[in-house]
DNA sequence: CTGAAAGCGCTAACAA
DNA sequence: TTGTTAGCGCTTTCAG
């Protein structure tokens, strides 16, 4: 391990000059040179911790992000990941399991830790806690999450949720139904609430009604959803097409459809949301949203707020496609009111 | 922010002692309570980088991971997050995508880098590796690895893979195929090899033999486990059974089972191995590993390390154990040679 | 543009 | 046991 001193030695210079062209400060070419071919010959590499004490930072990126067992959220970490390169500081995740939780990673991250940078995924900050963070010169890039002020990449989810919608109404769908998040979550950014209005502006647009019993909202996760729609495939006006706020959701839509023998997509059609892993797998017709590349954007965004660019405090949408696969096809003719009886 | 001189002054004591105190070591009851109380009042907290600098590591839990998109991965990385305390560094994660990854990683972890610890997950080192690290004083805890000389987190994958295959034949089945991946890999650690091993030692202990084909070994993953279910399901002595190396395989099984409208589990019994979430949701019979409780115990030997306490160096064996669930069941009578003819 | 020197906050060696 | 002090390796003034 040789030290930016040795470095200096080598090249006839003084350590203040290694660590300013280190740094990309401006440095006579010739220095440049001598400097550049000493740390190639020592395979010097700056020592992190040592940097991030004279720079009063902990030498990482942090990863602030719930319900890290959620197939979007890993391929989101998956994605950060990926796009970290050597010259990055490593990734810390830090997961959060409930408000009070979130709240003491605030206060962590912003005193004894104060990572060089902060993704913060799929949640919505308070203003203290924002201003906790800002006041520790701690600046997240928010993924996944919109925050007034600060960079946030996103999606349209309530678009996605229209589109999903509109999807299955030009396939003839009439009788749409809705599986989606509980909408009062103190965590969690609410991406299934927009998705949700999304469908209803587009049932409302189509002219079409939603039946009453025909929106479930329930706890996140494959089995919820299995219930819910085990519910409403056992109708007398059973849906002939649901629309889940999320791939995980609607792959438990998907076994509840099987096990209660409704034909996919024969006799029912399902789209889910985010064209996560699974979703390809199973031929599951899904919105997409660029899940690799938000998450590759936000690592590139550190790392330019990092050399100095302070990057626009817009929000970037990414767009949203429909993918269809084989869960959804045009409905058969004898699409008038009368039920189908359950299975 | 305080630091440990204010600390020390308030206590009216030296920063040695404070530090001492701070890192377990024996100091007078009464100087203890004086330091204790100086913290509580300013509310001091260590900081990390400081401390890293001065002991030449990096306040962090490094995660040496390969396909951390795998569930059963994923698991175990939210086990470690789940296990990690306040009073623990922060979890970075090391994704290895190839052999030449691994060795840059090991390459900066042994000298950059230096995480207070390092859980090494699902992989095998080369004795260079091994010798690289401990050179630099990092000395890693294995999970779901099994390194000579360093404590082990490991399950008998050979008897688990025995005991999904006698579950089957207890169930009456003599036609059990399996599907596994490569066993050639140079990264991973070959649980897939070992659970093959069990299949074949517990066919030969009941003196079945095993067709032809029977063995279908490919890359990790529900798609060509799918592929290979498709191709065994269509074969004229097609399997009343089949065993998965892992449940990621067994779900893609199931879907190609569905697809050929081969009922599962009357005409075809299928059993998985890790008992990962989708797999409880799926309804799958599996071989279930601990996979929390091994990696919160990951975490609590590097605590005891860092303790000074040297934690055994011999491999702990976590028990495997079937849990039968709706995609096994026991044969139908006429189970002989005869074939069924594909769907 | 560059060199020298003063820390960043903590640990550890040393002397007391 | 405890206080003092010298670094850990880098960044960042501050002169020059």
């Amino acid at each position: 391990m040789s030290t930016i001193h040795d470095v200096a030695r080598a090249a006839g210079v003084g350590v203040g000059t290694v660590s300013r062209h280190l740094n990309g400060a401006v440095v006579r070419p010739a220095t440049a040179a001598a400097i550049e071919a000493a740390i190639r010959e020592l395979r010097f590499v700056a020592n992190r911790a040592a940097r991030g004490l004279a720079r009063g930072r902990l030498p990482a990126i942090a990863v602030l992000i719930p319900y890290v067992t959620q197939p979007s959220a890993f391929e989101r970490v998956r994605g950060i990941l990926d796009a970290a390169r050597d010259d990055d500081p490593p990734v810390s995740l830090y997961d959060v399991a409930g408000p009070a939780q979130l709240d003491a990673h605030i206060r962590a991250l912003s005193s004894d830790l104060r990572p060089e940078g902060l993704i913060v995924v799929s949640l919505a900050l308070s203003a203290t806690q924002l201003a906790t963070l800002e006041a520790s010169d701690v600046h997240p890039v928010f993924l996944d999450a919109h925050q007034e002020g600060r960079p946030s990449l996103i999606v349209d989810d309530v678009d996605g949720g229209r589109l999903a919608t509109a999807h299955l109404i030009d396939l003839g769908h009439t009788r749409i139904a809705f599986i989606g998040d509980w909408e009062d979550s103190a965590l969690r950014f609410r991406s299934s609430a927009r998705r949700h209005r999304g469908y209803l502006e587009a049932m409302a647009e189509a002219g079409l009604v939603v039946p009453a019993g025909y929106e479930s909202l329930g706890d996140h996760g494959a089995g919820p959803a299995f219930d819910h729609a085990l519910a409403l495939l056992s109708r007398a006006d059973r849906p002939t097409a649901i629309f889940a706020a999320s791939d995980t959701q609607a792959l438990g839509v998907l076994r509840a459809a099987r096990e209660s023998g409704v034909q996919v997509p024969d006799e029912c059609s399902i789209i889910g949301f985010d064209d996560v892993e699974s979703a390809r797998s199973a031929g599951l017709t899904t919105v997409r949203q660029p899940l690799a590349e938000m998450s590759a954007r936000a690592v590139e965004l550190l790392r330019s707020e990092r050399a100095a660019a302070p990057s626009s405090r817009l929000a970037e949408v990414f767009p949203v496609q429909v993918v269809q696969r084989s869960t959804t096809c045009r409905m058969a003719r004898s699409s008038s009111g009368s039920a189908v009886g359950p299975a």
